[in-house]
RNA sequence: GGGAGCAUAGCUCAGCUGGUUUAGAGCAUCUGCCUUACAAGCAGAGGGUCCUUGGUUCGAAUCCAUGUGCUCCCA
């Protein structure tokens, strides 16, 4: 059988993944064994696979593949959110390249489109996670919108407003005018721009005030800086400090709005900041939540000058009709001529963003549903402070705190049809009753509102915040709030980790720590292991607008599903950003190669029978076998950390140096006449042991090729795939090779730099001499230090040969005798050097023991260490000599 | 404006309870090799004022303080 010299990713990928897939590997049902559970953090349902999806469900495999292998009942729960303001956008858009307005559409036909968008486009993103290899019990894929999801978030909002923690109430909220709804505090991105502060001059209005001075015929004006001078057509005051004197004359007058000449009251307040432009602040109450806190103060009237949409409404009197943007621009222009506009400055403010339009939010006043959250926080604060649940990396704890304790209410309600109807029923008498169905709210109303006319009832217009669907994803995805008792959910909740990233803190998993305490009593989830962010390599966050971001399909046709896994992982500690580069896919897919090729080495092996296992191949074996269980046990201490580069790492230098150029270079047969000689099937069968151990250590972060790979070293049974066998145990022999190991990897090195630095062929067989007092620990290593150096002879003893290259490796002075005359200049140049660091080196020892403070203050173990040091430099310092003066 | 974090090799990062040789890894760089598994490779090498300045300590990359520079969160 030929075996290809490179890896293959595109030929194994699609084959493995239908395997498991038919096979239902991924499918869990509750049963005896521990459970193992992980929902994922539902990606937005018109959403494309990006590489923060890549980073972020790469970890999940990687931890839920291992759980699977550690015994242990894993269940990775995938699905979708329905992200009501984008999915309603893109159906608006799709609609009116049909030519067909919303607002012509009732909203059962427009949910109606919306559904057939959703099942024609939704849900793309989970197929492009299939080609990663995620490993989710697809038959539990969950979309909030289901119908038992949706029933969960109305059943939530009706308890919730039973126990008092809903309310409904005009407030200033966070209006997108691009999405024609309330969003969030969370869903405003303030980003800082490039803005320009207007200097604006207002009349002040002549002799209302017994303090008139300057007498009457002069005109008094007063300047206020404003960023939003259209907003100046809604102004109802002007406020200054108190204690400004620049303005203390101020007292009792009225001065006039530009434009719309309103006369509006000078009020004093010491919310104002002296410093800030001149000191006076126009006061617009319906457009500042700021000026609305001071209108509600001074019992200001509230003109709301913006439509829905962002353009000037009639209140405004100017301008009416027109995008306030373009109201700006013609404002100023206007208050330039009538001479009012006294300066304009170029400064740098925050502006609010809309997360999902990326429209500049208005601050607006309007009537919406809201979720106190002072109460319902406080069991998820405290059981993170406690350690209940972890966050990964704990620095994120300062924040939550921070947060949590600062936290305001929520805004449940959207403008929007896509998404949980809000159930709050409304008759034209102004009374409002929470029903689930029209049917419960007519009961309601007759109980409760006996005047009422049935016709008019009518359910309130707006849908709930998809975050209010997110926060019960836990707990709905196992139906747990229609059954509470039901077996899916007693036996998976709480879950084990949740992988998100850091920006959606307070969006998501906060609330869902709320929800898991309000309706289980109990965590969602012990763990919360917080991804960075990926960024390009010049550190910039990855958007499409920048095009800087690569098409994950493209990277994974490119160097396979494994490779860009390796990729993504090799940098990318818990909460730090990571700066992607292609090359590390690149380093990847050199992985996959390497692993392949090892494969085709030992492939290509004979084995003889009646070969008796050599020495040297027993003790290869020996140090093989404690160097692999060293590194597993130091990547399952990994692993309980969630180090996951470093556990990477560690199996990626397990692999490569130690199995390949070291362990197969060990035991390597013999090529003699264009052939291969046989190898003993003792090593050999412990070398595909080894083998098969690495490639179930690899499989939760290369479950492809680990796979292939596994069914090409032995015939296997059709349901005997890797991804569920056995996590291998650690067992130690507690042997001394590693330590002898050490030692002689390093003689070994030392010989093939001497052999590297004078430009010698490796075909050149070279011999060494040896003086050491413990002979013993080299003998049983040293055909393996002739075959990995191309010795022909080691010998014991002084060295002989005047003409020769020495050098010291721990307690061993060793040479190597040269038929051509040596260097002698260079190599006095380089003993001295080395002299001369040791001697260095030795000083620093000394000193420390000379320091009577030190021995007596520090450990034991400590200054023997040190006596120790003292020694091996002694010793090292002292055959250098020797050698200086052979020469 | 309030809060948090970070600063170690050219790059990305380890360095956990202060002591494991005068600091490690991967990548990149340089040198020599197409050596019958792998040039997507092999062998080897060079590369550091552990951000500054103080302090604590017998001993500091590590703990404390100050300054500087970046990043993030909240308003």
């Amino acid at each position: 059988m030929e075996i290809p010299k490179t890896y293959d990713p595109i030929s194994t990928e699609d084959k493995w993944y239908s395997y498991w897939l038919k096979h239902k590997f991924f499918k869990s049902q509750p049963d005896g064994r521990e459970p193992y559970t992980v929902v994922i953090p539902p990606p937005n349902v018109t959403g494309v696979l990006h590489m923060g999806h890549m980073l972020n469900n790469t970890i999940q495999d990687v931890l839920v593949r291992r759980a699977r292998m550690m015994g242990k009942n894993a269940c990775w729960v995938p699905g979708t959110d329905h992200a009501s303001i984008a999915t309603e956008a893109k159906v608006v858009a799709m609609l009116k390249e049909k030519g067909v307005n919303k607002s012509d559409l009732s909203r059962e036909k427009f949910l109606e489109h919306a559904w057939e968008w959703k099942e024609k486009y939704g849900g793309i993103i989970l197929e492009q996670l299939k080609k990663l290899g995620a490993s989710c019990d697809w038959d539990r894929t969950s979309f909030t919108m289901d119908p038992g999801l949706s029933e969960a978030v109305i059943d939530v909002f009706i308890d919730l407003h039973k126990k008092g923690h809903i309310y409904r109430g005009v407030r200033m909220v966070n209006w997108d005018p691009k999405g024609l709804t309330a969003v969030s505090d969370e869903e405003v991105i303030h980003r800082e721009v490039n803005s320009k502060l207007f200097y604006v001059r207002y009349k002040i209005e002549k002799g209302n005030s017994i303090g008139v001075q300057n007498g009457s015929t002069q005109e008094e004006w007063i300047t206020i800086a404003t960023t939003r001078p259209e907003t100046i057509l809604g102004d109802t005051a002007i406020c200054v400090h108190p204690d400004d004197e620049r303005y203390t004359n101020l007292k009792g007058r009225k001065v006039i709005v530009p434009l719309v000449n309103r006369s509006v009251p000078v009020i004093f307040d010491d919310y104002i900041d002296i410093a800030f432009g001149t000191g006076a602040l126009k006061v617009t109450p319906a457009h500042d939540i700021n000026d609305y806190r001071l209108g509600q103060k001074h019992n200001l009237e509230v003109i709301d000058i913006l439509a829905p949409d962002g353009t000037m409404s009639e209140a405004a009197k100017f301008f009416i009709g027109e995008d306030r943007f373009i109201a700006r621009k013609k404002i100023v222009k206007e208050l330039e001529e009538l001479g009012l506009l006294v300066k304009v400055e170029e400064i740098k403010n925050k502006v609010g963003y809309s997360e999902r339009t990326d429209s500049v939010i208005e601050p607006k006043l309007s009537m919406q549903w809201f979720l106190k959250m002072e109460e319902l926080s406080k069991p998820a604060l405290e059981n993170v402070l406690n350690g209940e649940i972890k966050l990964i990396p704990d620095k994120f704890i300062n924040t939550y705190k921070h947060w949590m304790e600062n936290v305001h209410d929520w805004c449940i309600s959207r403008q929007l049809w896509w998404g949980q109807r809000i159930p709050a029923w409304y008759d034209d008498q102004g009374n409002t009753v929470i029903a689930k169905t029209r049917e419960e709210a007519i009961i309601q109303f007759k109980t409760k509102h006996h005047h009422c006319n049935i016709d008019s009832i009518r359910q309130d217009e707006d849908v709930l915040d998809t975050w209010f669907s997110s926060w019960l994803w836990p707990i709905s995805v196992f139906d747990g709030f229609r059954n509470p008792e039901n077996p899916d959910i007693k036996y998976y909740y709480p879950t084990n980790d949740l992988i998100t990233a850091p920006e959606i803190l307070f969006f998501w998993v906060a609330r869902m720590i709320i929800a898991g305490y309000e309706y289980r009593g109990a965590k969602p989830f012990s763990h919360v292991y917080l991804t960075g962010i990926v960024r390009d390599k010049l550190g910039r966050k990855m958007s499409k607008s920048l095009g800087n971001s690569p098409n994950p399909l493209d990277l994974i046709e490119k160097y396979g599903a494994d490779g860009v896994r390796v990729g993504m992982l090799l940098s990318s500690p818990a909460g730090n950003d990571l700066l992607f580069d292609e090359s590390l896919c690149e380093q990847g897919r050199n992985f996959s190669n390497k692993i392949w090729n090892a494969f085709r080495l030992i492939k290509g092996w004979k084995t003889d029978k009646n070969m008796p296992q050599s020495l040297p191949n027993k003790v290869a074996t020996e140090w093989f076998n404690e160097r692999f269980n060293e590194q597993l046990e130091l990547l399952n201490n990994h692993y309980s950390k969630y180090r996951m580069s470093e556990v990477l790492m560690c199996q990626y230098k397990l692999v490569w140096d130690d199995f390949c150029a070291w362990y197969l270079e060990m035991i390597k047969p013999e090529f003699v006449d264009g052939q291969s000689k046989p190898i003993d099937q003792t090593t050999y069968d412990s070398t595909i042991v080894f083998f098969e151990n690495i490639l179930k250590v690899l499989h939760p972060f290369m479950p492809f090729i680990t796979e292939e790979i596994w069914h090409l070293t032995k015939e296997r049974k059709e349901m005997e795939c890797i991804l569920i066998t056995e996590w291998p145990q650690v067992k130690r022999a507690h042997n001394e090779r590693l330590i002898e190991f050490a030692e002689i990897s390093e003689l070994i090195s030392t010989v093939r730099n001497v052999r590297n630095e004078r430009n010698i062929s490796p075909k050149e067989a070279l011999s060494l001499t040896i003086r050491t007092e413990n002979q013993n620990a080299i003998n049983s290593w040293e055909s393996l230090v002739k075959k990995l150096c191309n010795l022909s002879t080691i010998e014991y003893g002084e060295q002989k040969s005047k003409n020769s290259i020495s050098f010291v490796v721990k307690q061993m002075e060793c040479s190597i005798p040269f038929s051509s005359v040596i260097d002698v200049k260079a190599e006095k140049e380089r003993l001295n050097k080395e002299l001369s660091y040791n001697q260095g080196f030795l000083k620093s020892v000394q000193s420390k023991l000379a320091n009577e403070r030190f021995v007596a203050n520090a450990k034991a173990e400590i200054i023997q260490m040190e006596r120790q040091k003292l020694a091996d430099a002694e010793a090292k310092i002292k055959a250098l000599e020797e050698q200086l003066l052979q020469i």
